[in-house]
DNA sequence: GTCTATACGTCGATAGAC
DNA sequence: GTCTATCGACGTATAGAC
């Protein structure tokens, strides 16, 4: 058959577009295989298990935007120590944006399956981006603590777990999000205005200064 | 047999206790009504589907939550007309924690399945719960947008949501967190420390000053 | 190595007897 | 109301063809 890629690439191209529109319990492998021509087995084939066709389908991603998006903070704490945190933040938005080169709507497609993917999975996704990207997730979190150095660690890991919530229920529902608002305020939104949106959002939460327990 | 409820309270019982410790994809039929013991086929017959339980087991808490934390809104706004923001999410605590009187656990599992049921179903929940407890929802929205009016409706929109994802990750998420906050940091906390740690985040979040667009 | 046909156990759901 | 039996769809596993 002409302009057939190779088995596993079909797959994961599939899977890819299923699971960023409609979720990944709501993807089954038949429907994932029948949209893709190949065989149902040659999931088990190529992949294991569907769990791990979602890592590799993330891991497309990941392998891109991680480096550069470590690159990026590098370089910003490079020309100013004193980066903000909303200096931190924004500097996730170019290699955000970049993964629209990658792939035709790379960018909504990553966040989406983030978000999906981290609020679907119970502990593997978790489990298997601490594992496997665990050294850039530390230089962010670094990059973020010295930013607002007057929050103590126990409270900065908390706060970093809300912004993780806030970023990946946004994601996971943002066409939704964009639709309410386009039909409500008349107010169009493309992925890069609603990354824009949640960097304030995010940074006073952060740098909130502590509540004194004893009023 | 003595001391053996109804089965459509066994069955809601057994089901909220799997859901919250469990999720719900992962908590079969077979599994609740052999807990409860009950017939499989019971299920279908009481709430027609699984999706219907689901809704079933929230109602249970929704209807008790939802009328408290208005009217102690509605207290709150009166005895101060102008209460801060971190005012009106402190309103919510009392009534939370008064599910505890409810069933035992009452606050966490309640706040579980509400973290869980948002982040699992996609839709059929959020449509549940808006058009059930709309009123409840709006006298909240309207208390938060009348406390910053220096946020437009369409920014506001955006907010509310960005602290809906806060609240439902951290709440699906926070036996895990607490949990790794105790190994990590040697910090115990409850559920109601977890919610006293939330409100300041989304304060500052909801109510930071909007960025100029031209700099 | 790759791929395919086929089957196994579990799931939510339902029809029909009692 | 409650039961048994059974359905189609699911993820998964494997024997065997190419």
């Amino acid at each position: 058959m002409a302009n057939r890629s190779d088995t596993k690439t079909r797959i994961l191209d599939a899977a890819e577009k299923l699971f960023a529109e409609r979720g990944f319990s709501e993807t089954s492998l038949r429907l994932i295989t029948s949209k893709a021509e190949v065989n149902l087995a040659s999931v088990n084939y190529h992949f294991g298990s569907k769990k791990e066709l979602i890592r590799a389908v993330l891991a497309r991603y990941l392998d891109v935007f991680m480096p550069a998006a470590a690159d990026a903070i590098v370089a910003v704490r490079q020309e100013n120590a004193n980066a903000s945190l909303d200096a931190i933040f924004s500097t996730l938005v170019a290699p955000l944006l970049d993964l629209n080169q990658l792939r035709a709507e790379g960018t909504t497609t990553f966040l989406q399956l983030l978000g999906r993917g981290y609020i679907e999975s119970q502990g593997h996704l978790r489990w298997f981006i601490t594992t496997h990207y665990g050294e850039y997730l530390s230089l962010f979190v670094n990059a973020v603590a010295e930013s607002a150095p007057h929050i103590p660690p126990a409270e900065m890991f908390w706060r970093l777990h809300f912004t993780l919530g806030t970023v990946v229920f946004t994601m996971a529902s943002a066409d939704a999000l964009t639709e309410i608002a386009e039909a409500d305020f008349g107010e169009h939104n493309d992925i890069e205005a609603v990354i824009r949106k949640v960097i304030p959002y995010l940074s006073a939460g952060v740098s909130v200064p502590l509540t004194k327990d004893v009023i």
